[in-house]
DNA sequence: AATTAAAATGTAATTGATTACATTTTTGGG
DNA sequence: CCCAAAAATGTAATCAATTACATTTTAATT
């Protein structure tokens, strides 16, 4: 393999020529640049990277954090990393995490140690042992820790929440019951309080009975509907923090012999590709996935790059998609 | 950050004896490891990751190639990936090709500069300019390639598939529709080849008009389904080679009219999670995608350190799965 | 042509671990 | 206690780029 120094030597240049020619072409002379570039293509040339990484402190490689990527919304989000940090000339250095805090820490460690330059965190933790460690450049993004200065990309959830509560509300329900995520997440109390916050608009009251957790799986979202449907006074409509818990949902009713919407209207998140084609098609909130990952990675970038984001805290915009999964009260 | 040198100037050994005590600690004296890991703790010291694979060539990072991280099956595998380089001590470089020749090229080329250690490919594409390079750590597994010497772990495609249609055919169906994947895919070609062997050993006759090609998605099933349901004399059971495009086909014959399985019965092949829970329930093959990541993993980690693994081609196990999709022909 | 500033280029140190080879220490048999 | 072999340790080169600083060349101005 041939080293900058063939290159230097064939050129009739010094090493430092040849670096700058590839790092700096504009402080090298024209004719300069051209015996270089000739010498590059002669010696098939390639600039070894691990040496660079070495020199420079740098790895151009991004780690991302991913509670599961399994997860079909996630791994949308991680296809919009990818894509952007390739067209950045980053790496994407996959960290599924499975929420677990040892791994995070693995993982977000490698920033100390230089293998990457910067951390995208898909989960709302902060991935250091040192909570307050402001050296490392870090993306928040969809689920976010709130109260840190930490740079997110998310979705204005308790407004979209309140957006679908108003929707069910609308046609009538005023008993609903709410099939949760963790309730240690960010994402999960948000749109709970965007749904409380429907409620009180609609003058009804909430009733904390009605909400089951799930753990964002279809089996989940199924269990937790059995125990709603199974109360003495069962909603009429129920409000899934995302789309597999719904789906977990509609087919947990029509086993209970239940006709959705008709009988019961249950409404999802996140619009997964599933939902368009889910019996009924599923109610939803869609959410740019893709966009979350590409504004994630750009915003790195730019931290990564000492440039400060135009805006450390984005929101992208989501819609309501009303399909037949919901219906009037009865 | 200490350094090498500060550990062994604070244990009063030389630094080769540190580095020893690192990576080959039966070189060393019970009594120097002992003083050594002192200093080490003393100092917090960490070995810089990237002077060490500069020194070493080595990056303990393998890269996955994979045509869309967005596909469950797939983000699946990459999971099992994921979870046995971690355990292997390797970290997992992400390369969604889109199915692009140049990306996978792009990604393949980081094993030629030493930041990646081999690569799992999940497509059945040489990812070298040089077909015949032997020189990188390679694995193929899921679609692959066929008549290299590549080492594979993949899914008895052909007998999967003559299983599933021999299924079909025992509930009576004698006009089978295929919604393939694309034509250059051996994973295609080979259910193809299973599909056919299974009519044959049936009796039946193979009907090139009833091949509809799809893309592996949802809406490119209901597609291919809408087409094989117009024939003239159309089919009264639809293999679909992935679940995606069955997904697709039963919308297409829910909004046509039919109902499934009584007038169609359609079969998928993967078995994704969303599978069990379409309406009607998929009948599907169930493939272990953990097992074909953490498979291939492994046996990279035996190529990367030159261990001829115990077999160079690993046939996983599949399961027909049957839900209520199929049903007895008419 | 002389002077000076700016641009281009070169020299050589630097990064931190690994490891071939050299040297020292220990071990055990006589 | 001596000696050879084995074990432990040390010395210093090495990996291939980047870059601070020094030097040379070019351009611009008078």
């Amino acid at each position: 393999m041939a080293t900058i120094r063939d290159v230097s030597k064939i050129a009739g240049v010094s090493v430092a020529t040849v670096s700058r020619t590839l790092s700096k072409p504009d402080k090298v002379s024209e004719k300069t640049r051209q015996i270089v570039h000739d010498a590059i293509k002669q010696t098939n040339y390639k600039p070894d990277i691990l040496a660079r990484n070495f020199r420079t402190r740098k790895s151009s490689t991004v780690v991302v954090l991913v509670p599961d990527i399994a997860n079909p919304f996630f791994s949308r989000v991680i296809r919009g990393i990818e894509q952007t940090a390739q067209r950045l000339g980053y790496a994407v250095l996959l960290g599924d995490t499975q929420g677990e805090r040892d791994r995070e820490i693995t993982y977000a460690n490698m920033v100390h140690t230089s293998q990457a330059d910067g951390i995208i965190q898909l989960d709302c933790h902060i991935p250091f042992e040192d909570k307050n460690d402001r050296t490392s450049p870090i993306v928040n993004a969809c689920d976010c820790v709130r109260g840190t200065d930490m740079p997110t990309v998310q979705l204005d959830n308790v407004a979209a929440a309140k957006e679908m509560a108003n929707h069910l509300i609308s046609l009538g329900h005023t008993n609903i019951g709410i099939i949760s995520g963790p309730e240690n997440s960010t994402i999960t109390n948000d749109r709970l309080r965007g749904f409380k916050a429907a409620l009180e608009d609609g003058g009804l009251s909430y009733n904390s009975a009605n909400r089951m957790y799930g753990d964002y799986s279809i089996p989940s979202g199924a269990m937790a509907a059995s125990d709603l449907l199974s109360l003495p006074d069962a909603p009429t409509a129920i409000f899934c923090m995302n789309d597999e818990m719904a789906i977990g949902a509609i087919r947990q009713a029509k086993k209970m012999e239940l006709n959705v919407p008709s009988d019961i209207s249950i409404s999802g998140f996140d619009d997964i590709s599933f939902s368009e084609f889910s019996d009924p098609p599923l109610t939803t909130v869609s959410q740019p996935a893709e966009e979350f990952g590409s504004n994630a990675m750009q915003m790195l970038y730019d931290l990564m790059n000492d440039e400060e984001p135009a805006n450390k805290n984005i929101f992208l915009p989501f819609e309501l998609v009303i399909r037949e999964s919901t219906g009037e009260k009865k």
